[in-house]
DNA sequence: ACAACCTTGACACGGTAGTGCTAAGGTTTC
DNA sequence: GAAACCTTAGCACTACCGTGTCAAGGTTGT
């Protein structure tokens, strides 16, 4: 049985271990298990235990950011969609006609509706 | 003094005006100003804040997801070293020695101490 | 000039993240 | 076989996110 206890691990990375199996449900850094079920840190989780916490202390992150940096990376389509609308600061939308884009000159209420037509349903009161 | 005012913009996009003002502190979208001070939405915030909507509802993320995502999109250390963890799952990490790492086969108690020593500081309790 | 907007600032409140602690029960070590 | 671990499950509490609403005051349109 090689490998620290959750306590040793704790103790060595600064986490406490409710913390580490709660980092563990994140998903974030998982031990492997011993044939009983006890958790096992090696050098590697360990490692990484210690560099999450410098990473979140640096740049003022919480564990649920990391989460979801986790989503980014594994996640092909999230990753495009929101690079994507992050890319699109002040751009024209793609899908929609650069014709005339709703004639910006005329009265208020005109451009108000259009603009309820240009989004098709969604809370429709 | 052409674009919709706050109300007119929360109307047809779905938000209600105090979550637009949110979103601008959330630096995600923010509208130019009119002379006075009056928020005024140009189509391509409006288009901005619809699939903003939409991203979040289709991917159920949080507003603050897609402010973390600004952040890593826009500070590129921050996105190297989230990156860099990220991708070191079972890899050895690079700044320390592949010589023995810890001879990984003595008594625990000689391990945790090791443990401890490889990393500096930190709670020296 | 009055109604109907807008501004910022603040309080309030439900939901979720992060964290400790306890309980009930299995494992390891002496 | 008792002490000191570990497991999961749950309660509790703080802090912040998302959101509505209200107050005090400026702007706009008729």
């Amino acid at each position: 049985m090689d490998g620290l206890t959750i306590a040793e691990a704790a103790a060595t990375t600064g986490w406490s271990a409710r913390m580490l199996r709660y980092i563990e449900d994140a998903g974030l850094v998982a031990s492997r298990r011993s044939s009983s079920g006890y958790r096992l840190y090696g050098p590697e989780e360990l490692q990484r235990l210690r560099t999450l916490r410098e990473l979140l202390e640096k740049y003022g992150l919480a564990l649920s950011d990391m989460g979801f940096a986790r989503r980014l990376h594994h996640d092909e389509a999230l990753r495009a969609a929101v690079d994507e609308w992050l890319a699109a600061s002040p751009r024209r939308p793609t899908h929609v006609e650069p014709a005339d884009w709703l004639g910006w000159e005329q009265d208020k209420h005109e451009r108000l509706l259009a603009a309820v037509y240009a989004n098709n349903e969604e809370h429709t009161a």
